[in-house]
RNA sequence: GCGCCCGUAGCUCAGCUGGAUAGAGCAACGGCCUUCUAAGCCGUCGGUCACAGGUUCGAAUCCUGUCGGGCGUGCCA
């Protein structure tokens, strides 16, 4: 258990001895200001209100009641009823000391698991990745990591975009490349001229356009022939997102992929199903579900579509497929969508619609988990130069080619394959450290200079502070990994630094429970800071340093690189041993 | 029209399940490398928390309204 959930729970005893309502809460905060304590609990005063009592007097009981032998060094009450709580330095030294014998750190394994399914990522096969998609696949990413951390049964579906009209005119394009002797590697060597090319065809020559029509009938009846194209296309696509989940070091494998494509023979099945139990109706032509539930001012339901009056499905349909897949074959008990917020509405009605239908349980959480847009410095949606889209495998490539200037400029005993890697982890890092470092409900604005100035609260920061770590651990030729001794504070920063260490667990059960990884970004940067100050402060291999001082300030700087290696690869960022 | 999101220092952002003088980074200015990696540390400067009401012992945080910006709103995904 945390340590603030541990103080809250002793807080409630201490009231509940006192006699005073379970009501008002028992909630405990951490202390801004060190000399308000280390945490402090508030509800005395709210109660003292209720209960028409002075607050003072009943924090007074309160304190009397709250049994924190060996745990807290002082409770004292301040201004008019705060109860701060200052921790014993010996049982801060000791619990880190054991928070970092455990492979966790501490942190400890949920008691009921969830089956979680995780959607992320998901990009349209018709067009290379682009920026759109870094937010979902990182910010999904580090929320399935953080998630399987604390022990939940993560289960990653990328559902990419491999089905549709579009795929009609693509597999027309591919099958007159392939005639003219082009191997489908070639043909789609550039997915966006691929695209371009067979869009403009499309636009541009009916022949052209019937034949695209004629292959989506037949790719949607199961034609053999067709099939085979649209598999080439499929595959070769998918190698490129592959590439790019393998240089951003995102966990998605092919095993995770589950495209809308595998819903199509389920949709008419689904669309029976709404239309029996009289959810869908018809109306102007097509079959649609009216939700009361979303209705407007006026009371007009709010319409989904399900079915159009050709006979074709939308992403409604493939959505619902796909939750009841998630939740009845999959058996989720809570489902997560990172797709950008302008999905809001066609996310609570697709949510909607699954409880209504009764394809989602009602102890079922779902959440979309939703994003703003990306930003160019201007306050624009972030384009080129020219105005286009940005290739995300362009700008990863930037990324770490500045960061390879940098490093060389940084550090210039390193050979060029230390420099290849170390800028690899750096630059990819600080990309997605820019993106995860904010509140996920915001846009966000994608500014190079900032990002790679590496300044600041920045993924190399952090990965910075473990190098300063690992390179101590050099120069004493200590095993980093091995080095086990006690810990003792003294010096000021030792013991904020230490008391950060100890709220690692509780940042994480946070995170975990609302996805927002900015929330661990903070921590883990308010953490690199402490160290630095600590740093400074505090010699280790010094020769005036006594040996007791130098072996619990190791474990200290020990318990700190652990903290950070483990925070940051729970982001997805790799730290290294030198930079 | 209706709905959702946003508005905190010159810039980029934390803080929002109500708590004590609103915090960082960047930028500007001034210090600290013969000493564990200066991608660092210390200091100075900088804020009517968009505005107006309300609830409260207490509001950046909750409620209502106004202004400003973004997005969405039936046959694309």
């Amino acid at each position: 258990m945390n340590i603030r959930t541990f103080l809250q729970q002793k807080v409630r005893e201490a009231m509940s001895s006192a006699e005073i309502p379970e009501a008002f809460g028992a909630h405990v905060t951490p202390s801004k200001n060190p000399k308000f304590g280390d945490y402090q609990a508030n509800g005395a005063m709210a109660a003292a209100k209720s209960m028409q009592t002075k607050p003072r007097e009943l924090a007074q009981k309160i304190c009397d009641n709250l049994l924190l032998d060996g745990i807290a060094k002082q409770i004292e009450i301040a201004g008019p009823g705060f109860i701060n709580i200052h921790l014993d330095h010996t049982w801060i030294a000791n619990t880190l000391y054991h928070a970092s014998l455990d492979k966790k750190l501490g942190v400890t394994t949920k008691e009921q698991p969830d089956t979680v399914v995780i959607d992320y990522s998901s990009p349209n096969l018709a067009k290379e990745m682009h920026v759109g998609h870094l937010r979902s696949t990182i910010i999904g990413d580090a929320t399935a990591r953080i998630l399987s951390f604390i022990g939940d049964s993560v289960i990653r579906q990328n559902h990419v975009g491999d089905w549709g009209t579009q795929f009609g005119m693509l597999i027309a394009e591919l099958s007159d490349q392939l005639g003219e002797g082009c191997s489908a590697e070639f043909a789609l060597k550039d997915l966006e001229k691929f695209y371009q090319q067979s869009k403009k065809r499309f636009d541009d020559d009916s022949t052209f356009s019937d034949r695209a029509r004629d292959y989506v009938v037949k790719l949607q009846s199961g034609d053999a022939e067709v099939l085979t194209l649209w598999q080439r296309f499929r595959d070769v696509s998918l190698s490129h997102s592959g590439d790019i989940y393998r240089l951003l070091n995102v966990t998605l494998k092919p095993e995770d992929i589950r495209g809308e494509s595998a819903y199509n023979d389920d949709l008419e099945v689904l669309v029976n199903a709404l239309e029996k139990t009289g959810l869908a109706k018809e109306d102007e032509g097509a079959l649609v579900i009216f939700l009361d539930e979303l209705a407007d001012k006026e009371g007009n339901p709010s319409p989904v579509i399900v079915q159009k009056k050709d006979g074709g499905y939308l992403y409604a349909t493939t959505d619902l497929a796909a939750i009841r897949f998630r939740a009845n074959a999959l058996k989720a008990t809570r489902i997560q969508y990172f797709i950008d917020d302008r999905q809001s509405l066609h996310m609570k009605q697709v949510f909607t619609v699954a409880r209504k239908a009764g394809f989602v349980e009602n102890n079922v959480r779902l959440e979309h988990c939703a994003f703003g847009k990306m930003l160019g410095k201007d306050g624009k949606p972030f384009k080129t130069r020219t105005g286009g889209t940005v290739k995300l495998a362009e700008l990863l490539d930037e990324a770490v080619e500045k960061a390879v200037t940098v490093v060389k400029e940084k550090n210039p005993q390193l050979n060029s394959e230390q420099v290849a890697e170390i800028a690899r982890k750096v630059g990819i890092g600080a990309v997605k450290y820019a993106d995860l470092s904010i509140t996920r409900t915001n846009d966000y604005v994608f500014d190079w200079d900032a990002m790679l100035s590496f300044e600041g609260n920045t993924g190399p920061y952090l990965q910075y502070a473990f190098t300063r770590i690992a390179s101590i651990f050099r120069k004493a030729e200590q095993d980093l990994q091995r080095f086990d001794a006690s810990i003792e504070l003294n010096e000021p920063q030792e013991i904020a630094l230490a008391l950060k260490l100890l709220k690692f667990s509780e940042v994480l059960e946070q995170v975990a429970e609302d996805a927002y990884p900015h929330v661990l970004c903070n921590y883990l940067y308010e953490l690199a800071s402490l160290f630095m100050r600590f740093y400074e402060a505090c010699p280790i291999l010094k020769t005036e340093v006594a040996e007791a001082d130098k072996l619990s300030r190791l474990q200290l700087s020990k318990a700190t690189a652990q903290t950070i290696r483990l925070g940051l690869d729970l982001l997805g960022i790799e730290v290294m041993e030198r930079m």
